[in-house]
DNA sequence: CGACATGTTGAACCTCATCAACCGACGTGG
DNA sequence: CCACGTCGGTTGATGAGGTTCAACATGTCG
């Protein structure tokens, strides 16, 4: 996106907090505008009519909410954190799409990325230990928050960062239930993988042990 | 697409007939074609290095195969029954949508399908018990065969059709063992929710009675 | 016919869910 | 100020659902 574009965008944008547990938009009704996450954790979650709930997506700092080209989207977005997020109308937004061709190309690398990571979920979620489950949520944290923060020093084998999701919300998203993410997260703690300072202060020493804990290949470069 | 579009398409296109358990892409390898799947079924499956495995996706008759703006894509496409494909290099089928951008939008409207898909999924794989997994399963059958075949009939109470997985398949599709799933379709059986004249060919007499047993709404449309 | 792949069924085991008690932090109202 | 309820989290005991291991049935192909 060049200078042009982002100014343009941000000429229709509209800026908002909202507190932690807020619903945004809900499966129920219509979405009529699009979304940037700035801050903080947004959690998308399906629900069966008897109330057993799965978290089905995760969105952080850069990411898009909202949904092209279909006013009604098929799960609820709910704050998982206190969010800020930068809304757009979106009759606005699709004219803006399509004056720049470029927007919506990144726009549908943008979903083929998500689809990538919902698989990888599938993989998590049909196939993988409790043990496990725990350790890959873990290891995506980590390797967001080595990302994000400096990237450069040598010393990615160990990282520190916050949970942004209650036991509860882990359980929705790992397909397990409270207990059992606590039992676990024990159990990593006295398996030296990770440090716990407070409940949502997690220090990894080593991620390769976290890597191994996790059942998974470390084959993203 | 209009007729040029087609006519044009035909021209770079390559027709292909694949055995059942043929590997057409694999994870390790780049793509250089796109494709388009004709008849069969189609498997996309992701693997643990300890062989654990997972299906993430099934594509049936006029699902897309390939991955834009990307030469390696994260899984591996078998066929999971005799499939007909119909084969684009890829340079040229990047020339063609570039030059028809009401197709980008087609292919982009395709991925937020799949996306749906995959979270759909996901809540059945972290949330459903084996009996609803196999009856979910059947159900997304059922539903197939009735919309694709005649669809206009009142007679959408009952469906018959045919399995286009292994039991072994179905396993991995579902996140169980072979054993789960051959156990979860004789209960099904004697609960006289499905009725079985082989072991491929599936009859639903009350359609209403297998969502039931999903344990899903019945919420589309 | 035997070898092999696919599928079913049984018995034993184990992981994870369920139910329950408990802890500390926090906020509120008497 | 302290009793009280609530919320998020941990830990223990128990049991069910699903896996594992094993045997067997059926169909197909050389």
């Amino acid at each position: 996106m060049d200078d042009t574009q982002v100014r343009k965008l941000a000429q229709i944008a509209h800026r908002k907090k909202i507190p932690a547990g807020q619903t945004i938009i809900s499966d129920e009704e219509p979405v009529d505008f699009f979304a940037n996450v700035i801050s903080g954790a947004v959690k998308l979650t399906k629900t069966l009519p008897d109330g057993r709930q799965q978290i089905v997506g995760l969105l952080f700092a850069p990411d898009f909410l909202g949904r092209a080209y279909s006013k009604n989207n098929p799960y609820t977005a709910e704050a998982a954190t206190e969010v800020e997020i930068c809304t757009f109308p979106n009759a606005a937004f699709e004219r803006l799409v399509g004056e720049y061709p470029g927007l919506q190309q990144r726009l549908f690398q943008h979903t083929l990325d998500e689809l990538d990571a919902a698989r990888d979920w599938m993989l998590l979620l049909g196939r993988k230990t409790a043990q496990e489950k725990v350790a890959s949520f873990l290891y995506m944290l980590a390797r967001r928050s080595l990302q994000t923060a400096c990237g450069h020093r040598a010393e990615r084998e160990s990282a520190a960062f916050e949970l942004p999701l209650t036991r509860s919300d882990m359980a929705d998203y790992l397909g397990l239930t409270i207990e059992t993410v606590s039992r676990q997260l024990t159990r990593l703690k006295t398996r030296n993988v990770i440090r716990l300072s407070s409940n949502r202060l997690i220090m990894v020493p080593d991620m390769s042990r976290l890597v191994q804990a996790a059942g998974q290949d470390d084959n993203r470069h």
